[in-house]
DNA sequence: ATTGGCACTCAGGTAGGTTGAGTGCTAACA
DNA sequence: TGTTAGCACTCAACCTACCTGAGTGCCAAT
């Protein structure tokens, strides 16, 4: 295959042209790279890169430019990824420190990713899997508005108000709290519809509109974490690297504002040997993504991960930065939220 | 002062800059309105209008452009704003109908809104004022963990996760949550820190660093809602708009991350005869704002608004037709929030 | 006060010329 | 066989000059 020499060139061209910004040619690699050899010899190099596909020269007399498949092998041959510097370790355990509830320590993630990285950061909400109920509660929050909160074993707290068009007697809300966790505290989230159905029975016809509410709000809530939801930051820093997509980033915003599209799109995405998976460009199938890479990682625990996290940006970046700052955050986001 | 006749140019220069982006000069004025005079006429105007500073002219043989003042006296003179179309007023329905916890419709009434304007859209949230605790709730998360919620009466619900060092009594909890309802349930939100002053002396020694975790986190959120948070959406919208801030929308795009600086500017302006506000380029005194208008309206009730919200865009926006949104979801979330 | 007419201005587009970074190729060399 | 020096060639980017036309300001006539 290619010579050990020429591949090195490539990874200069990489290198160079992520931080310049523009086409490298043989003789600006020579200076700033002391090969040991001459520029027409890189010339040669560059030309069997030029073959091979991984390089490639936006006009007749410019400098050379990587292909999505340039960026691949770049990557796929990347032996040592750029550290964390210690200020980005303090940052993430300061966040680590101050865990709370699930929505922040994902809004607090994902907006240090985008930090991190100056890319647009995602997080999706990770999935039950085989999570269990704790309990379910119950809270008169006026006369006639309860909030029902389903607690979870993996200390993911859910919650809903319903509106009952009748004032509630608080005494009827305990009962209809015990008999609730009678019935499926300990459960897999899986099994409560099975568990509540046929619940209302037990009640007096005169409650059974309420007791109806309460469970179909809980089955809502159990359903929502099927339904999986993103979160997203730094949506402007794609204003920043505009040019990198040929100025016309309309599509991209498009794209985003598609969750859904994205979420299937990472979700069918297979982890590799560092635990994390990359689209570059064309790799992606969505039309407005082809000038764009996906990078994420799963997070939750090693062997089933519950969900991922990562970032969007132009093929034009830092990956083996942002590959490390995408796994740093995976693993303090596993460590968090599996506690 | 100038003529009606001027006025009405002024607002064709207005209308016709607003909707073609394009300085627009005497002879394509007459076509577009049907003014019963000469383009010469026209011209005499205009010239009028600049003398006045109201309109500008980017250079010798460009059409005009109307300048800040110019827009001024324009929305000054709004005497119709645009009506919402049925599809509008059926989306912002929905919405109301709807209505769940406080979060949900702030995030997606500031949504709805920056999807109607086409603008970055900005929700501030409520402060309490003279909001009232209607109760405290703990509950047990986990054996560790206990979450409190402080529901208070207008709907508005807040809630943290206290981590405690060691396995927490059910029992305890529920006689802590009977003394802290004690204390200060009715009470209002300002009276919250003097009644628990002292209040961990009703406790054995051995509980009395859970019981002041409690309350710090109590006090924690009482205060979060002195300390205001706004609310963003649609900020993909400025990149879309670039043009009209001079192809570089990055000291925007920092006036945002910097809440805190639109939060004081929102803070300090006064509503207008319409309930709403509206700063219009330098009109603001923000170093990277002088390009752009701000939009807001309070929100709550209509003698004691509790908070802004509204929208940022380029100074070239459609006045009447973003007048006519911010209102209708102010009035929205008046009802919503009110209730 | 309004208008037609006219000279004037100037951003933006088009056309031609220059520059220089970069290439591919070839012949000589180790 | 791989490397190198040299050379002719290419072409985007830049500059310059020129032209065009939308638009203006002013003035004399109505």
């Amino acid at each position: 295959m290619i010579s050990e020499r020429s591949f090195e060139v490539l990874r200069a061209i990489v290198q160079d042209y992520v931080s310049t910004r523009e086409p490298v040619g043989s003789k600006s690699l020579l200076e700033r790279h002391g090969f040991g050899v001459s520029s027409a010899t890189i010339r040669n190099d560059m030309s069997i890169l030029e073959e091979e596909g991984l390089i490639h020269a936006p006009h007749t007399s410019a400098g050379r430019v990587p292909t999505d498949s340039g960026y691949r092998l770049f990557v796929d041959r990347l032996n040592e990824l750029k550290q964390l510097s210690a200020a980005e370790r303090h940052a993430m355990e300061t966040l680590l420190e101050s865990s709370v509830d699930l929505d922040e320590v994902l809004g607090r993630s994902v907006r240090l990713l985008s930090q991190l990285t100056n890319q647009v950061a995602m997080v999706q909400y990770p999935t039950l899997g085989k999570a269990k109920v704790r309990s379910v509660e119950l809270v008169a929050v006026s006369d006639t508005r309860i909030m029902l909160m389903l607690i979870s074993d993996n200390s993911r707290i859910q919650q809903h108000v319903i509106e009952s068009g009748e004032v509630i007697d608080g005494g009827f809300l305990v009962t209809l709290r015990g008999k609730l966790n009678e019935s499926i505290a300990g459960a897999a989230l899986a099994d409560v519809a099975k568990l509540t159905q046929g619940f209302e029975k037990g009640f007096p016809i005169a409650q059974r509109a309420l007791v109806d509410a309460v469970v179909a709000s809980l089955l809502d809530q159990v359903d929502a974490n099927r339904q999986d939801k993103l979160l997203l930051a730094g949506t402007a820093n794609l204003a920043r690297s505009e040019g990198d997509f040929g100025g016309n980033i309309t599509p991209l915003l498009d794209a985003i504002e598609e969750q859904v599209v994205l979420l299937r799109l990472i979700s069918e995405m297979e982890a590799d040997q560092n635990g994390v998976s990359l689209l570059i460009g064309s790799e992606n199938s969505i039309a407005g993504l082809n000038q764009a890479s996906v990078l994420v990682s799963g997070y939750g625990s090693v062997d089933e991960p519950m969900a991922k996290v990562g970032l969007l940006g132009p093929t034009r970046m830092d990956y083996s930065t942002n590959i490390s700052a995408v796994r740093a955050i995976a693993r303090y986001l596993s460590k968090s939220i599996g506690a």
